[in-house]
DNA sequence: GTAAGTACCTTGCATAGCAAGATACTGTGT
DNA sequence: ACACAGTATCTTGCTATGCAAGGTACTTAC
C-alpha cells in the first residue's frame, strides 16, 4: 500500500469514526486498520494535532485490562471540519476519477 | 484544495497522461491543472524521478515558441507501473469510501 | 518472575509537493 | 535598442505527514 496516499486521509477517517463514538488511540488503530493499515506511530501524532488544532477533547478512563485509555471526543469545530473535509476528499477524488478516465480527448 | 491529498497521486496522473501521448513538462502542468492543481515545481522534481526509476525516456525537440521542449516518452516499465499504480490507487480509494459509509456498524 | 496483551508516548527518517527564484528563448510594443 | 510577456526549463529550502523502532507502565496468566 503506498504509503503517500495516506497522507491527509488518516486525519479525516480518524475524525469520522470520532464523529460515531469517542475512542481511544489503540482503538481507532484497531478500528481503521480493518480497512486501511495504520501504525501507532502515526495515529498518536495525529490525536496530539487535532487536539491542539481543537477539533477533539480528551479526557482518561479506568480500564480492567491494562493502563487507563485516553478517550478523544470531537468538538464542535472539529464536526464541521470532519464534513468539509470529507466533502473536499470526495470532490479530490472525482477529479482524479475523471483525469484518469475521460481526459484524454478533453486533454487534445 | 488539500496538499496532503496529492502525494502520490500527480504521479499516477503524469503516468497516465504520458501512456496515451509523449508531453513535455510544461505541457503536463496544462493538461493535469484542467482537474487538479500542479505546479512547475511539483512537475519536474517528479520528471527526474521517473527518470531515474526507469519509467520514462527523454528526447528534445525544437519549438518556434521558446525554448527547445524535453518530451517524456513512457517506457515498457512505466506502462506496467502506470497500470499497478492506478489498480493500487483504485483499491485505496475503495477502502476509504468504505470506512467512510458503511464503517461504524461493522466497528462496533 | 516473566511473558503476552493492552495502552500510552517519542525520536529520527523518508517522501512528496510547493513557493520562490534563476535561466534562456521568442515575439510584440515602443 | 529595450523592455515585457509568454514559453519552457530547472533548483533550493521549506513543510507536512506517515512509519519503524524504541521506551514506559498496567493487568492477567503461566
Amino acid at each position: 500500500m503506498n504509503i503517500q496516499f495516506k497522507k491527509g486521509v488518516l486525519e479525516i477517517c480518524v475524525l469520522f469514526v470520532l464523529a460515531h463514538k469517542d475512542c481511544y488511540g489503540y482503538e481507532l488503530v484497531a478500528a481503521i486498520s480493518k480497512r486501511i493499515d495504520i501504525s501507532e506511530g502515526t495515529i498518536y501524532p495525529l490525536l496530539r494535532r487535532l487536539k491542539d488544532e481543537g477539533y477533539v477533547t480528551t479526557y482518561l478512563q479506568e480500564s480492567a485490562e491494562g493502563p487507563p485509555r485516553k478517550y478523544y471526543r470531537l468538538t464542535e469545530t472539529g464536526r464541521n471540519v470532519e464534513h468539509e473535509q470529507k466533502e473536499e476528499w470526495m470532490r479530490f477524488v472525482a477529479s482524479v476519477n475523471a483525469l484518469l478516465e475521460g481526459t484524454h480527448d478533453a486533454a487534445d
